[in-house]
DNA sequence: CTTGTTGCAAATCGTTTGCAGGACA
DNA sequence: TGTCCTGCAAACGATTTGCAACAAG
């Protein structure tokens, strides 16, 4: 929810310590694990991906599921939603605000350039909402797949 | 996905049932019970709201899961993602395409007019995606919600 | 030291599936 | 009548929760 300083992946991890100490969130192994496993990454996982890509010998799915909630929070992490029964994260640190789209059937996701659709943000803001967030996501069939 | 006749209420049975017709589905009392619940609302129902509202006196969950995935195939029912861990589902006749806004607090639900994104899916289109659509949600907090 | 955090196991929730009986065209 | 559809029960996958042991500030 917060601002979301413009972050060179230098710096990525300062921001996100920063984030959770602002926070009240200890540092730990499993989060700074699962951070690394999203700042490595172009596009949104889900928490099966995060788990297979964490080094951490025990961690636990529950402790993965806890933590995404946290940062989503605290607004570290987006929870994004390709509708396939699993949730996605991506890590919200500068980078512009940005869609997908999903290809029906080999399931490749590619990040589509800038939001644009202000006007009906602008609609939503109208009738009187405030914290307006939204979620996008285009699926179709990408060139390989016909 | 195919076209959507601009129906009036009074005629959406005849609609539904002619589509129905058209892809040799039975029209039975189920399908009929959970068209009536759709059609008698304004904005997306989950499963569970749909259970309740059918007047059917056996009426199994699973029969309305298998229902619904049918009328999305065929084109009759659209199915709308809220992240929040249940599916909706609208009627898909006329209505002109549009999105919703929920507010975060209370869970209400509103329309939005018309869609406006077109830019953004002519740059999908550009990119080689073929059979287009999108999902598109606004959440925010309504003004009795603060 | 004190509170927040984790791992483990079990519970829960939404959704799907197999199957035998029943209803529509 | 033959096939499609349904109810029931059981299976499933994603996510959550209770609790006692553990670790960060």
């Amino acid at each position: 929810m917060g601002s979301r300083p413009n972050i060179k992946n230098r710096g990525v991890f300062q921001y996100c310590e920063s984030v959770l100490s602002n926070n009240r969130l200890k540092k730990t192994k499993p989060r700074i694990a699962i951070l690394e496993a999203l700042s490595g990454n172009h596009c949104p996982l889900n928490v099966e991906e995060i788990y297979r890509k964490c080094p951490v010998k025990t961690l636990d799915l529950a402790t993965i599921y806890r933590t995404l909630r946290a940062f989503e929070d605290i607004g570290l992490v987006q929870r994004i939603d390709f509708g396939d029964g699993s949730a996605r994260f991506e890590l919200r640190t500068d980078d512009h605000h940005h869609h997908h789209v999903i290809c029906r059937s080999c399931k490749k996701v590619e990040k589509l350039p800038d939001c644009g659709i202000s006007s009906l943000e602008k609609t939503v803001t109208r009738l009187g909402y405030q914290s307006v967030t939204h979620s996008l996501e285009f699926f179709g069939l990408c060139r390989k797949c016909k």
